[in-house]
DNA sequence: TTGTGTTTTACGACCTCC
DNA sequence: GGAGGTCGTAAAACACAA
C-alpha cells in the first residue's frame, strides 16, 4: 500500500485531494493509468461539501442528490446527530433533509446512534427492498473475519449495508475513489461498519466503476446495429443514410451525453 | 410462486510499495 | 513483513419476467 502518501493526507478532512496531484489522480480522477486526468467524473457532485456541512445547505450535494428520495427521508430519520466524541466534524449524519423526518420504526433515534448490533431500523424505503433486521442483529461479527477465521458461514455470509451506510461510503467515493486512513477510520466508527469493511467497500466500489466504465467503453465501440427496417422500407431507402436520423439523430450522440458514471438508480430523483 | 439474471458483500491470490 | 491495491470469484440479496 501506499501508507506514506496517505498518511500525508491526514490533514483536517480532505483539504486537498487525496491522491497527490503527482499521480495525476486528483479526487475525481479515476481511471486507468493512461487516460488523462480528466474532467472530474461527478460534475453533479462538484457542490458536495465533503467537511463540515454548512449550516443550511440546501442540499449537500449538487444535483442528481438535490430532491432526496422520500423514502430515504423516511427510512434515514434525523441521523446520529453526530457522535459527541466525533474526533471531527464529519460530513455525516444525513443531510439537513434527513433531519426533519420521523424516525424510523423501532427503537433508537437513528441509525448511527445505535450500535450496530442492535435491531436496527429498515435499511431501505420502506424496508422492501432489504430485510435488514436479521442482519442488522448479526453484523457486529461482520467484518468479522477476524476472530474464528471463518467468515463464511451458512447463517452470515454477507450483510446487506443500509441505505445510510451506502450512502454516506457513496458519498466519500464521490469525494475520492480512494479513501484515507484517517477517513477510513472516520467513517468505520461513524457507520457502524469495521475499517476492513470499509476498505472492502471502496475496493469493490472501484471494481464496479471499473466495470461501468469498461462496458461504456464497449458500448461507445460497438454501436449497436442499424434497425432492421421492414422489407418494404429496406428495398427504397437508401442505405448510407443514417437510420431513422430524423426521429433520433443518432444514438451515438445519446452514450456521449449520458455521464460518465451512472448515477446510481437509487439516487436518481 | 418460481426461475433467472443482476447487484452487493466478502474473501483469497497475487502484486507493489515502504 | 504488513498494508492496501487489483482481479477473480462465491454466495446472499434483490429485481423482474413468466
Amino acid at each position: 500500500m501506499y501508507v506514506g502518501y496517505v498518511l500525508d493526507k491526514d490533514s483536517p478532512v480532505y483539504p486537498g485531494p487525496a491522491r497527490p496531484p503527482s499521480l495525476g489522480l486528483g479526487p475525481q480522477a479515476y481511471g486507468p493509468p493512461g487516460p488523462p486526468p480528466a474532467p472530474p467524473q461527478y460534475p453533479d457532485f462538484a457542490s458536495y461539501t465533503h467537511v463540515e456541512p454548512t449550516p443550511a445547505p440546501p442540499t449537500a450535494w449538487g444535483a442528481p442528490f438535490a430532491a432526496p428520495k422520500d423514502d430515504w427521508a423516511v427510512a434515514y430519520g434525523p441521523g446520529p446527530a453526530a457522535p459527541a466524541a466525533s474526533p471531527a466534524p464529519l460530513a455525516f449524519g444525513p443531510p439537513p433533509d434527513f433531519s426533519t423526518v420521523p424516525a424510523p420504526p423501532g427503537p433508537g433515534p437513528g441509525l448511527l446512534a445505535q450500535p450496530i448490533g442492535g435491531p436496527g431500523a429498515p435499511s431501505s424505503p420502506g424496508a422492501q427492498r432489504r430485510t435488514p433486521y436479521e442482519w442488522m442483529r448479526r453484523s457486529v461479527a461482520a467484518g468479522g473475519s477476524g476472530g474464528s477465521g471463518k467468515t463464511r458461514t451458512k447463517d452470515k455470509y454477507r450483510v446487506v449495508y443500509t441505505d445510510h451506510q451506502r450512502l454516506e461510503l457513496e458519498k466519500e467515493f464521490h469525494y475520492s475513489r480512494y479513501i484515507t486512513i484517517r477517513r477510513k477510520s472516520e467513517l468505520a466508527a461513524n457507520l457502524g461498519l469495521t475499517e476492513r469493511q470499509v476498505k472492502i467497500w471502496f475496493q469493490n466500489r472501484r471494481a464496479k466503476e471499473r466495470k461501468v466504465n469498461k462496458k461504456q467503453q464497449q458500448q461507445q465501440q460497438q454501436p449497436p446495429p442499424p434497425p432492421q427496417l421492414p422489407p418494404a422500407l429496406d428495398g427504397t431507402s437508401a442505405p448510407a443514410g443514417p437510420p431513422l436520423g430524423g426521429l433520433c439523430p443518432s444514438s451515438s450522440g445519446l452514450l456521449a451525453a449520458s455521464s460518465p458514471m451512472p448515477v446510481k438508480e437509487e439516487f436518481l430523483p
